[in-house]
DNA sequence: CTATCTGCAAAAGTTTTGCACCTCG
DNA sequence: CGAGGTGCAAAACTTTTGCAGATAG
């Protein structure tokens, strides 16, 4: 939750402009979906985004954070985090980004700052098919773990 | 199966001696489930590895698997995939290397001529902690899927 | 108004665990 | 022989689905 207050407005406007496009209904469920996961610098866990959505609204069930947060991801608005093992994590981030991750805690953390140029494709992946994007995952262990 | 005979061999070689010294026991489940994950170039899910180290070991029952797996990754031997969303996959191949992934058929391959000296850790990761490894997922359509 | 969405409940799929027997070293 | 491993069965956990009632547009 320490993504600025603006910053996660300006996410949920773009998320629902998404959705309207999409034909896709804005219940408050949703909203309130949306507005934990673009707020969380932790790419949370679908139970951990109920918790939090249903500290807000304590009728909201489960399967429906289920349900929104698949189709989400379906329609490209948010992403499925592909740096982990174990229950799926969710990411609200729109801009494309990297990863670290704590091999001792599992914290994944958004990384901005590397030159995704300096990583071009190669003969092996050309030969394999044909590259859309280029994520890297730092793994090692995060200053609070040290 | 489309690594060569020598190849695995040599693989489940390695392991083999991993294990002795980690002092576990070299049962004969144990080496035909190595046997399978170090032959598979599909980074196969428990249920595959399984389904395989059957039609040799029809006795073999899955949680012995799922055992398996979760030891050798404990010990370092193997590796779970972190590319790929759903069921576990595992990736016996030793030496570091990066992944393609399809995202229409979910086919994960190896990429071992990525110049890796090329990223290095930026300003980002080293606030967030110590970058151990470096790991790059190539995302797009294989060819057989164009 | 009505197509879509939600909540509830049940089911399906994945992974873990307890226990008695077996086996590697 | 004895610590560690296996198979079986049951349980725990994650995710999906069917359906009746609610609601956004």
């Amino acid at each position: 939750m320490s993504i600025p207050a603006e910053e996660t407005e300006r996410r949920v406007a773009a998320i629902s402009a998404g959705m309207q496009d999409a034909g896709l209904r804005l219940t408050h469920q949703r909203l309130e979906i949306v507005r934990e996961i673009v707020s969380a610098e932790t790419h949370p866990d679908v139970e951990t985004v109920y918790r939090g959505v249903r500290e807000r609204m304590p009728t909201v069930s489960l399967d429906t954070v289920y349900r929104t947060l698949s189709v989400l991801t379906e329609h490209g608005l948010i992403e499925q985090v592909t740096a982990t093992v174990g229950p799926a994590r969710y990411d609200g981030n729109p801009l494309p980004h990297h990863h670290f991750v704590c091999t001792s805690c599992g914290l994944v953390r958004d990384i901005h700052d590397t030159d995704t140029g300096a990583i071009p494709s190669t003969k092996q992946t050309s030969d394999i098919g044909n590259v859309e994007s280029v994520q890297v995952q730092y793994r090692g262990v995060c200053a609070t773990c040290q």
